[in-house]
DNA sequence: TTTGACCTTCACATCGATGTGAGGGTTTCA
DNA sequence: TGAAACCCTCACATCGATGTGAAGGTCAAA
């Protein structure tokens, strides 16, 4: 498909996925005219991209964590060095971290509001 | 505390901690000579703002939902409006899918470092 | 009383993600 | 052939979070 497919698809402007293309985030196929060219699994590439980028994370630590997780039974040893593993550690750990300090937080949303919602309105303000 | 100590204990510049004053997240009291004052519980709350930008939240909206979280039990109905309630639940939602995303990736990243560190070295590299 | 470590406000700079549009080529269809 | 709807690159603009520093006030200790 091509670039105005993806972003409908995907419910993304065009110019970020040339801009994720840009980061080394994904990287394109070219028609004969010099046209992006994208694969279906490119859908959900861009949506895990985005939702990565929604929760914090920048490009840069995307573009080195993206490697490892589709393919976790089957490593690229060149992926596997020292500091590339510890840098997947460390962004884990931040991960968790973030993890719990959204649970936290919304679950004190969703007891606010719970409460708001058992009780009974009033008609004065 | 005044605004050093508070930078200090939460590992924050105190540029920053102006910064979400300017933007309503906290309020400081003043000491007669001008400076900023903060009591304790401002080092909770600014970690608290600390963690929640990073997952994503942009100011704008922590300084909407900081109010309902720490007083779930004691509801003030000026904060209850239909507008705020439903961008609760909003916001709600969207932690919720950034948690199942950050938890997926997550567990991606673990089992691949798990598959790593269960493989014999390679001397030859 | 001066030095140093605080604090104040103000303002300009940077950085990453994103918006916008100019200028121009390609394909399709009437 | 020409209009519409794609696509390209390039570049400047915006926005939020953050860095940096100037110019100056306060306070404690030497």
């Amino acid at each position: 498909m091509r670039i105005g497919e993806l972003a409908a698809r995907t419910d993304t402007p065009r110019r970020l996925l040339r801009y994720y293309e840009e980061q080394g985030l994904i990287v394109a196929n070219r028609l004969p005219n010099g046209y992006r060219d994208y694969d279906d699994a490119y859908v959900d590439r861009v949506l895990q991209i985005r939702g990565l980028l929604d929760a914090g994370l920048p490009t840069r630590i995307i573009k080195q964590i993206l490697p490892c997780l589709n393919k976790p039974r089957q490593i690229h040893f060149d992926d596997a060095l020292p500091e590339t593993l510890a840098l997947l550690a460390s962004e884990r750990d931040k991960m968790t971290a973030r993890i719990s300090c959204l649970t936290r937080n919304r679950d004190a949303i969703s007891e606010y509001l719970e409460i708001v919602s058992r009780t009974p309105a009033s008609t004065t303000g």
